[in-house]
Formats: C-alpha cells, structure tokens, sequence
DNA sequence: CTCCAGGTTCCGG
DNA sequence: CCGGAACATGGA
C-alpha cells in the first residue's frame, strides 16, 4: 500500500493517546497493521489511521468520525484522577496510559462480543473478519480490502449453518437469534443508546440471545458510552479476586458485582479496561522480585 | 493429550 | 440466589 492509497493525512491533536494500546487491548477485533498505522472501518467509513507524536493521523475527511470513534474528547486526567489509589491499579494504569475506550457502531459491538463467549481473542478476531468477508458489504477505497460488519439484516437471513460454516460453534443460534430479534423490533439498539438508566440498557440488551451481564457490560462500555460499566470475565474475576479478595473465600459474583461498581468508580470501565489488559500482557511473564 | 479461552443458558438445591 | 453441566472450536 502506498500512501496515496489512503489519501493525504490530517493531523489531529491527540495528548494523552496511545494507537497501539487502543487498538490492541481487547475492545476491538478487525484494525490490521499497514504502513505505519492500521487500516479498518468505523461502520462502513474506511479509514487509515496512524500514531503521530501526540497527535493522531488519520485519513483527509475522516477527522470528525475518527474524532469520535477514538474518543479524544474523553478527559483523561480526570478519568486518572477518579481511580482508586491503589498499587495494582497503578500499575495497571502506568502500564496503559494513553489507552482509550472508543466508540464503536452499536450492533457491530454487541455482535461481536456474542461471538466472543469462551473465545481467545486472536479467535474473535479471526471470527470478525470471515464474518465480514463473508457477509459484510465491500467497502469501496483505495486502500487494502475492506468489509463492514454484517447488518443485522443481512445474519438473519442466513440460516444458523452458514455461520457454523464461520467457526461460530453453539454461538451462532445466539448471533443468529440476536440479529432476528433485533430486525423483527423486539430490541431496538437505538433506543437502548437513548435509555438515561444504565440498569435499564443493560435489561434491555440482555433481552438478546447469547448476551448475558458480561457481553451486555462489554457492549455498554464500548459502544453505549457507559464509561461505569464493568466487564468481569475470567481475566478480571482473576485480578479482582488475587488482588482484593485474598484468602477470603465465597466470594460470589454478586459480591464482585457490588465490590467494582462502588471501589472503581464513575469509570469503572477504564479501570477495568486497564486492569484487564495489564493482566493479559502480563501472563505468564516473571515479576522481578 | 489436557487445559483454557473477554459466557450463556438451563436445571436442581 | 447459588453452583454445575452442556455447549464448539482452536491455540498453547
């Protein structure tokens, strides 16, 4: 690829961000390395995106839609300043810095986070990428192939065997199920987008099949803007019972449940983010003594 | 081979 | 409310 392909690059201020940790952490599936950035699509829009010093580059036109997908108008000194101060967090959060949770098409989000239940991520995202070859719809630049996620319209006219065929295993009566209910204006992700009541989105969202509190927690947090919500998968479950729960023992879920939303605060979700992160890089590696 | 992965659903105490 | 088991697939 050239960069003629994507076009003249715009600079956008960007302090406090990092690409590499944005991209890579977990929240998202389908950017690919190309040049000295990534390539993907934000919904249908086609974007090069590349890390300057302390600012963003990305694609002439794209400023606005990568602006907000990026989130560089989330504060984060102040999202710093709200964590908890506690060694492991910081850790978490010197390892991060410049991590940021971005703003992803609502279906799209909730979609892949159904296929992502018992899943390694490097498997969700090859599972993300067939699933858009497959039954994504082509987008037109002049960059490296592209294909936006599949439209709720377009999975629920497959039948459950075509996304078998796609690795999806039990999940794909979940995504298959979900796309249905959501085409057929039993669950309207729109309006869940609208909902004031976090507890009420969440409700709403778990009304989809194969979308229990965790995939639902995850969608909230990035896709539905709701920067307090708290993921706890095998990874966090893991830290949040080493780190805050040594020894003690019959923690319940609900318990863990109740401890996060009131330790970690009104951003619960970056903490999270950054715990679970730090964790994953992390596993297995000695810790100096 | 065994173990585990950004879980959800269903079923018994 | 809580714990177990079933559910698919692939990487380590």
């Amino acid at each position: 690829m050239t960069t003629a392909a994507v076009g003249r690059l715009v600079a956008l201020p960007a302090t406090e961000f990092d690409l590499d940790l944005t991209l890579g952490c977990g929240q998202v599936f389908h950017w690919v390395r190309a040049e000295s950035g990534y390539v993907g699509a934000i919904g249908d829009w086609p974007l090069y995106v590349e890390q300057g010093a302390g600012e963003l580059l990305v694609s002439a036109g794209s400023e606005d839609t990568a602006s907000r997908y990026f989130a560089l108008d989330h504060p984060l000194p102040e999202i710093y300043a709200s964590f908890p101060d506690d060694p492991a967090l910081n850790t978490a959060l010197e390892f991060c810095r410049g991590m940021r949770i971005v703003r992803q098409p609502l279906w799209e989000c909730t979609a892949t986070f159904i296929t992502s239940a018992m899943k390694q991520v490097a498997h969700i995202t090859q599972i993300s990428h067939v699933l858009r070859r497959r039954f994504g719809r082509r987008i037109a630049w002049e960059g490296p192939e592209l294909y936006a996620y599949p439209t709720p319209e377009a999975v629920a006219a497959l039948r459950e065997e075509d996304l078998r065929e796609c690795a999806l295993g039990y999940r794909a009566a979940h995504l298959l199920g979900a796309a249905r209910k959501i085409v057929e204006g039993a669950v309207d992700l729109e309006a869940i987008a609208r909902m004031k009541d976090d507890d009420e989105a969440r409700a709403e969202l778990c009304k989809l099949p194969g979308v229990g509190v965790k995939v639902a927690n995850c969608a909230l947090l990035f896709a539905f803007e709701r920067l307090k919500s708290f993921p706890i998968d095998v990874w966090i479950e893991r830290v949040l019972r080493e780190t805050y729960f040594q020894k003690k023992r019959k923690i319940t879920a609900a318990r863990l449940k109740e401890f996060s939303a009131k330790y970690f605060g009104a951003y619960g979700g970056y903490a999270q983010q950054y715990l679970f992160h730090h964790a994953r890089s992390t596993k297995g590696r000695k810790t100096r003594a």
